[in-house]
DNA sequence: ACTAAAATATACCGATCGGTATAAAATAAA
DNA sequence: TTTATTTTATACCGATCGGTATATTTTAGT
């Protein structure tokens, strides 16, 4: 069993979580934190050093809950086109998904903490990688088996999928119109589908 | 010609502008822009109502510098063909343009505006919009001389050709690898070549 | 139930935040 | 060049920032 400690971290991580990713690093203030959790300067500042410690903490959670989300999904598809097809059918509903509403955690990150923060910056660049990786490794298996065209530019591939759904979402979030987000995931299904051999 | 305070006035918001696209609103600090231009507060309250002023009058900017560029390079071009191909040309070397070095600041300003500052939000939704219907247009305009394939899905491509760049040039900014960026260039140069009848 | 240890709350720190009243300096019309 | 006006600098405001020392409360092993 977890001790109490170690549940109220996890309890401020998530917590802190929400508004960080919806707020911004610089955007967030402790206050912000005492509010979401309803407890003290004095007990946050008993289970982490400091801002940037729940911070960092904070973005890990996020990026896990969006990939533990994806890869639940993938799991009940079975050939790797259907898995692929998880990525458009997530992202055209993530104002639904509690864990998605202020955007892709990850772009969110970038944008602030590339010239601000080191820290995150690292952070997000390895989720980033983490992402590409994962997407990576599905296309080559693919291949391998023969469900996926051998001549598949896998890197242009990933580079299109990862930054179309980046890209759209957030405009969805700024004009918060529907539209384009669904026109750009017809498109990514489409050229999912055209994978296949 | 310019009185001193018109002068004055677009001095701080061109130096405010790369300081709010490097570091965000939130994380800009009066001190901060006293720092950029070599003014003291009062003399850069003399001249703004306060942050929010100089923070959309930087945005404003910043818009402004992104477009005028792209519109400059387009007229040297006859064809829509090559005239859409300016977007990919020049996002591929976003780093080396210095009003592209922070990112784009339509996406910069999403992230971090929308959730948070109403005003900015707007701002860079019509920004957005702004660039959409300029896509759009050359599209339009296109499949009218015959040049573009009448066929083409209008809205699936401008929100394609949208969102690939913003997310991209995210990526390439948070990762420091231009390897990503180039493929959805180079994919992008391809979608575009392919309009043509 | 008792007690040592761990977790939480209170009250405070100096620094910086955005903003302003006012004085000094620079501008521009006469 | 004088003078009215505008622009800039100085010095300061209360509020909030991130962070901490210490007191109180709660937890958990005995």
């Amino acid at each position: 069993m977890l001790t109490k400690a170690e549940r109220t971290k996890q309890f401020i991580v998530e917590k802190a979580a929400a508004v960080f990713n919806e707020k911004g690093y610089a955007g967030t203030s402790m206050s912000d934190l005492t509010m979401a959790t309803g407890l003290t300067k004095g007990s946050i500042y008993g289970n982490f050093e400091n801002k940037d410690d729940i911070a960092l903490a904070a973005f890990d959670h996020n990026f896990q809950l969006v990939t533990t989300y994806i890869k639940q999904q993938m799991e009940s598809q079975t050939s790797v086109i259907d898995k692929l097809l998880v990525y458009p059918k997530t992202y055209r509903q993530f104002w639904q998904l509690p864990f998605l509403q202020a955007g892709c955690p990850v772009a969110n990150t970038s944008v602030e903490a590339d010239d601000t923060h080191p820290a995150l910056k690292t952070k997000a660049a390895f989720a980033l990688q983490f992402w590409r990786n994962a997407v990576e490794y599905r296309l080559q298996t693919g291949i391998e088996t023969g469900e996926i065209k051998a001549d598949t530019n896998v890197t242009e591939f990933v580079a299109v999928l990862t930054s179309v759904i980046q890209g759209s979402v957030l405009q969805a979030k700024v004009s918060g119109n529907l539209m384009y987000l669904n026109a750009s995931m017809n498109f990514l299904e489409r050229m999912i589908n055209d994978l296949r051999n």
